[in-house]
DNA sequence: GTCATCCGATACATATGTGTATCGGATACG
DNA sequence: CGTATCCGATACACATATGTATCGGATGAC
């Protein structure tokens, strides 16, 4: 370790992101202000810069750690899984992951705009996305197996079902909750897609 | 009329709006500046204050255009529709509905995001967004039925799913069109979802 | 043709945000 | 314990956006 470095920075960083999360999700991209941000994390400007560049560095470190997390949680639920499984249940399942993850969500589509905008965004964004359909594809294949359906559909493309479900289920739930509570549509819609995709399986 | 009131005004508002589409889209709601909206509408600052008080106004007018016009071509579109009518055409014809409105899209989701952190807004989205969702179901279920089909589900309900499906696709592929041309994965899951919702109409 | 009215341009005042330069205190190593 | 290094605070310069006040030209009623 060089002379000086401490151990102050992981600490300062996180609580920037954790501020970043907050404000980008509050104001969107552009009006999410670094001072505000700055100001709720309990630092100055001075902490931001000394740490980031600009703002979109910031949100594509946000974005990242978002992103390895929801992986992460992919597979924590792979491992749970567990009962007898039949496709309501895991339609259920699947629409009892984080429902009420508003603010996450916010982010998430925030950095989606900003990527149809913008070509090296829409690069890492590309990258992430694909692993994490190719998870989510892989758990729901192994689990219907588990049901004893079996599925014709490539992991990735049934990954980018689900997840288009998902998304596009919250972005109505989001803007009228009472309505629509999130993880009822999505349940509904589980329900069918995978009835359709998949046949009992014959061995 | 009153005495000095032009026949200017419609002229300037459509072209602001115009504009406003324009930024909105490519900058996001708190990145659209009123100068450069103005500008490009052939106008300076002065125009835009004379026909409206903030930008959030001018935001709720285009929307509001916006939506007005979605639900026109819902209409046209069941006019339009003839011909031997099967599951599969019918989720084709779902999916060539404008999948190329890029600049649509983004302002549309701008609004979502921005309804998501405004009860005004979210109120004016939901009311629209209702009126949209039983007009694709009323649409939709029509066809079925011209197709020998029947369903169970309320017109709103299938219009939420297929609205689901739509936005949750193009907010992917939008991303990256080449991985993901739009209207492909829309095609495949709007045939899944219509085979499983409805089942062969018994007369 | 005259004139009241309106529309959009211009100019100014203000605010808010960004980026940079500099400084002082804290830290970890020798 | 001394000190090189780093981290975050502070202050300044600058850019950009907003809102308002005012003005001149166009318009359409009479």
């Amino acid at each position: 370790m060089p002379k000086g470095v401490t151990k102050r920075r992981p600490e300062t960083l996180g609580r920037l992101l954790d501020a970043a999360g907050e404000v980008f999700a509050e104001c969107g991209f552009r009006g999410a202000g670094i001072e505000e941000i700055c100001r709720r994390a309990g630092y100055t400007r001075g902490a931001f810069y000394s740490n980031f560049a600009t703002r979109e560095e910031l949100f594509f470190a946000l974005f990242d750690r978002h992103a390895a997390r929801a992986l992460t949680r992919v597979e924590e639920l792979a491992a749970q899984a567990s009962g007898a499984l039949t496709v309501p249940t895991i339609a259920e399942m699947l629409a009892r992951v984080h429902p009420d993850e508003r603010s996450y969500f916010l982010v998430a589509t925030e950095f989606s705009l900003h990527a149809m905008r913008d070509a090296a965004a829409a690069e890492v964004l590309s990258r992430r996305d694909r692993e994490l359909q190719i998870a989510v594809g892989r758990l729901v294949i192994g689990l219907l197996e588990r049901a004893g359906r079996a599925v014709e559909v490539p992991p990735q493309t049934l990954g980018r079902m689900i997840i288009v479900i998902r998304e596009g289920a919250l972005l109505q739930s989001f803007v009228d909750p009472v309505a629509l509570p999130p993880g009822q549509l999505e349940r509904q819609m589980f329900d069918l897609l995978l009835s359709a995709l998949s046949g009992v399986a014959v061995r």
